[in-house]
DNA sequence: GTATCTGCAAAGAGTTTGCAGATGG
DNA sequence: CCATCTGCAAACTCTTTGCAGATAC
């Protein structure tokens, strides 16, 4: 994890971008909850723990610059807002996604599963993949034991 | 399409609501531009012409309706606006999309590709799949040959 | 030193809601 | 008839932007 913000620093600098405080409070943010699919307002109050004085339009610009370095990738669930989600150290592409429709939960799905599916469509559709988004919403675990338990992510509005 | 906006009309009457001029209009909006992934915006304009005294507040609602009864999907490509995609007559599952980073230009595939995919989530992480969204992003075949050609569709505002 | 960055407040875009009047069943 | 639906305008939410002062390099 050390590493791993070193190299997100180097990543800025290189393109010359400056290292601020609140650039790296925020990057700081993202590493310690990878697992949690943060929205704009959700980094903003974790950031501001560590950097009282940052301002919420200053983690909008920061996300925006993480994400045009490709360090995050920008997703969106259905609920209105978008969320920032670090890419895996390497990776090129976005990982998959399971949203639990009853309790909002999300987790990740790290593998890759669209090996297959991406020869075929970049074959049969003529189509030069670059990325992609994959989302399955259904019952997570949990839920399927545990009936009837109720939303958990308050953060995560129902899709609509 | 007369048998499907039928359908349609039948599926409102059978949940016991009401089938307003207005409802009917975007409906057959909706199914005269099956293929376009129209925001509520674009329904409206279209609608507008058919019955100009509509209100976009009632095709927000309209389209929230039938999204409900699962006649239509909503969908995010991740620029700031939700679009409405008729869902195929007896699709249980969401199509899949490819949208050219270069043009904007969004197509469908019909086909499902995700049969094994979704077996292997299933069983793997003990999910119960309702529904899926997959998007690839990359160049579509007529960017591919034409080179350098700009954004097509001025209403997908590059996405951020 | 100075181009870049920040916080603030105001503006913008998309969507939702309250209400009084209209209307489909 | 009357519960549901509509148009309008105002409200709301999320995100972006203009600006003057602050700061990393």
């Amino acid at each position: 994890m050390k590493a791993r913000i070193d190299q997100i620093k180097n990543e800025l600098h290189t393109q010359s971008y400056k290292l601020t405080p609140q650039r790296e409070a925020t990057v700081e943010v993202l590493l310690e909850n990878e697992e949690d699919h943060l929205s704009a307002e959700d980094v903003y109050l974790l950031v501001k723990e560590k950097a009282p004085e940052i301002g919420l339009a200053t983690v909008y610009r920061t996300l925006e610059l993480l994400n045009e370095l490709e360090i995050v990738d920008k997703i969106n669930f259905g609920d209105g807002v978008s969320r920032y989600d670090l890419r895996k150290e390497g990776a090129n592409h976005s990982h998959h996604h399971l949203v639990c429709i009853q309790c909002g939960s999300v987790s990740e799905i790290e593998e890759d599963l669209l090996g297959d599916v991406e020869r075929k469509v970049e074959e049969e559709w003529i189509f030069k993949i670059k990325d992609h988004r994959l989302t399955f919403h259904g019952i997570c675990s949990r839920c399927q034991t545990e009936q009837g338990t109720e939303a958990e992510t308050p953060s995560l509005k129902a899709a609509r």
